[in-house]
DNA sequence: AAATGAACCTGTTTGC
DNA sequence: TGCAAACAGGTTCATT
């Protein structure tokens, strides 16, 4: 499910529910096999206020009053609000209990993702470390930097820029977005993009998260009534799962290939 | 060092 | 209709 966009999305919306208080009651492991295996450590959770809600790359860091719960949504993670007596299904694999009254679960049917408790600085836990800089900021992710790396890698365009070391919370789908965009074919060598190319990535990277951000800004009502993340598809593709179909721009059927083990989609005429 | 493919899981869609 | 294969928004690990 979730890229950059997404987890931002996911992020805002559990500020929205929560609020800055919240009180977790306790915490209850109902499946300790994610990721990772999710540490005893996690209750000491346990009692403490919810201060802020933050994000670094795709990864969710809910600070409690020094005690980090570090969360990565992996690609079926999600956060649900229980009704009433609603029984927890089987995919949720730890709760949540909020103010005495609610629940709110972690859901993931693939169990890709994490939950790990941090007591020390949580931008050096080791699944943080080696980050590359966030595609928002303009100071630390911008042409020189991304063409310094691309002039010596000779693995696909699209690969680098999903590589986390690179720049984060690029994923399958926005890559490929980013790439239309730019006006680049995704299976170019990256060394062989130029410069000036590169500056046009850089703003569609932007630009594409960007809106998407906005687009998904538009969700959180749904995720405050329902705790679900349903509506967060609402994005507009122009290439991705869209093989065959016209171009947005010219017309021409949209390509469709595999590479690294991932779905790519591009326009032949619009992307070189 | 960098590129490649397999692995971790389950649910849903596709194709014979 | 039924069943198996392919595929899904992510990341890490071992091997070339």
């Amino acid at each position: 499910m979730p890229e950059l966009p997404e987890v931002e999305t996911v992020r805002r919306g559990l500020l929205e529910l929560l609020g800055k208080r919240s009180r977790i009651e306790s915490v209850a492991i109902r499946q300790r096999q994610l990721r990772y295996p999710v540490p005893r450590s996690i209750t000491r959770l346990n009692g403490q206020r919810i201060r802020d809600i933050t994000r670094r790359a795709k990864y969710l860091i809910w600070d409690c009053d020094g005690v980090f719960l570090l969360n990565h949504l992996g690609m079926t993670g999600s956060w649900r609000l229980l009704a009433d007596g609603e029984a927890p299904g089987k995919h949720d694999h730890c709760i949540l209990s909020i103010n005495k009254q609610r629940r709110l679960v972690y859901r993931d049917p693939r169990r890709f993702g994490m939950l790990d408790l941090c007591t020390d600085a949580v931008f050096n836990h080791e699944r943080l470390c080696r980050l590359g800089p966030e595609p928002l900021d303009t100071e630390h992710f911008h042409v020189d930097y991304l063409h310094q790396i691309c002039k010596t890698r000779k693995a696909a365009i699209k690969q680098v820029i999903m590589d986390q070391a690179v720049v984060v919370g690029v994923g399958n789908i926005y890559a490929s977005e980013s790439l239309f965009r730019a006006g680049i074919r995704p299976g170019n060598a990256a060394k062989s993009v130029s410069k000036k190319r590169l500056t046009a990535l850089v703003d569609a990277i932007r630009a594409i998260l960007g809106a998407a951000i906005e687009a998904g800004g538009s969700t959180i009502s749904d995720f405050k009534q329902a705790g679900g993340s349903d509506g967060y598809f609402q994005h507009q593709f122009k290439v991705y799962e869209r093989a065959d179909a016209p171009c947005v721009q010219c017309g021409k059927a949209i390509k469709h290939g595999v590479h690294g083990q991932r779905s790519t989609y591009w326009c032949a005429t619009c992307q070189r």
